[in-house]
DNA sequence: GGATTAGTAAACTCGCTGGTATCGTATAAA
DNA sequence: TTTATACGATACCAGCGAGTTTACTAATCC
């Protein structure tokens, strides 16, 4: 819990082949791998050096030696998690179909994505108090949601250029769309209050959340956007 | 770790005077006083119980003697932050102006709460993993957000039912509206990524939803509810 | 081969934490 | 006063977890 060594901007500063024996880096992927798997299951404090160790099948002295101590590891598997969620992030390629169902379809994917295990572990490690520094959450919320957003603006803005959409503040918009998206269920799962939600209701939510944003932002009030919404 | 006692109703049980020096209710309450400050700043795992007998300046044993264990101080904590926060909930009282300054100043008074210290420490607390019991979240859940949207779905249906609202589903509307206020700015303060919004901002964001919901749901598009978000 | 480093396995230090036990004292009812 | 309990202070216990050390083996470069 000292200051956190000043990292070079790469983790993994050069080493290039010296004499001796080279780090196997099979065995660093190992406890990576190890380490996402368990901090997001248990939280920072609920993992124990040891057990990682195990969990990669290596030595606990192992561990010590590609990573220094927890708190790096730590932050290291955050920052492993979030490069690996980024892909997810481009979920609006080959959108079919007019702007209402672009954005049920944006919609739904989005959904699905934070309501995933992974996404609610995640974010429940960010939130835990004293564990990690502002740079790694910072560091997530790059990766994560303001990725999202930046993407769903630039959605926006096209449509906005091609008057589909009337909207004053394109990113206050977004923020608007992704926030009812998320929308109670979020919250409660983050909570441990449930694990999912019927098919059939995500669908409805979806169509709802849809339903208000075009009511609000449509640019046409064609009868497909303003249809009546019961 | 092991099942918490199954409590009956009061977590007092009875315990009328029998002979013997009566045990110190002050004490008791400073003790939970402490209990719920350290645990809602550190987490479950972050306070020991020597530090909450040391904040509510008692030994340790009377701790011990007042709530049986740390789950059971935790259990207790958790409910009486709930029971102290119930009575803000209560800010629908004396409501004035017409529907948009009556939702302006909901969404501003729920922004303010949720975005208070203790809310936002409440709900990190929420979501630990493995620390409490499904029971202690339901009861949090009960007591805050869903007192909160019971609340405001009997407003929006006082208006509904005075035309000054169409809503198919008002329970939906409700959870819609209170997301949006919630906005991102929630998130990240969960996120420990900010800890508060300029002032301005505060009132454009509520305005903004105020906006976005009365477009959608507003029966009459008078020139009030539909006007120029810009 | 020799130097150097990575790795394992195990024992170890050290501090913290949940929970108890002991002893002495204070406070109430009977 | 007797009796039963609450409370403080302190020591204590057992377990755990972060790091370290030791002794030994394995890989790689010169």
């Amino acid at each position: 819990m000292v200051v956190s060594n000043p990292n070079p901007p790469t983790p993994e500063p050069a080493k290039q082949a010296g004499p001796g024996r080279p780090k196997d880096l099979g065995k660093r992927a190992a406890i990576l791998e190890g380490a996402k798997r368990l901090f997001s299951q248990h939280g920072f404090d609920g993992v124990s050096m040891d057990q990682i160790a195990a969990e990669a099948g290596v030595s606990k002295l192992t561990v010590y030696s590609h990573f220094g101590d927890k708190e790096s590891l730590f932050s290291s598997a955050i920052r492993a998690k979030c490069e690996e969620q980024l892909p997810s992030a481009l979920f609006l390629a080959g959108l079919e179909g007019n702007l209402r169902q672009q954005l049920t379809a944006i919609g739904l994917a989005f959904f699905r994505l934070i309501t995933s295990e992974e996404a609610i572990a995640m974010h429940r490690m960010m939130m835990m108090p004293g564990t990690g520094d502002t740079h790694v959450r910072e560091l997530f919320w790059q990766a994560g949601p303001q990725q999202i957003k930046d993407v769903f603006v630039d959605f926006l803005r096209s449509r906005v250029a091609r008057d589909e959409l009337r909207i004053p503040d394109i990113a206050r918009a977004a923020s608007q769309f992704l926030c009812l998206i998320k929308g109670e269920l979020h919250m409660q799962m983050l909570c441990g209050m449930c694990c999912g939600a019927p098919a059939g209701d995500v669908e409805r939510h979806i169509e709802a959340t849809v339903d208000l944003f075009l009511r609000a932002y449509a640019q046409a009030p064609s009868s497909d956007a303003v249809g009546a919404p019961g």
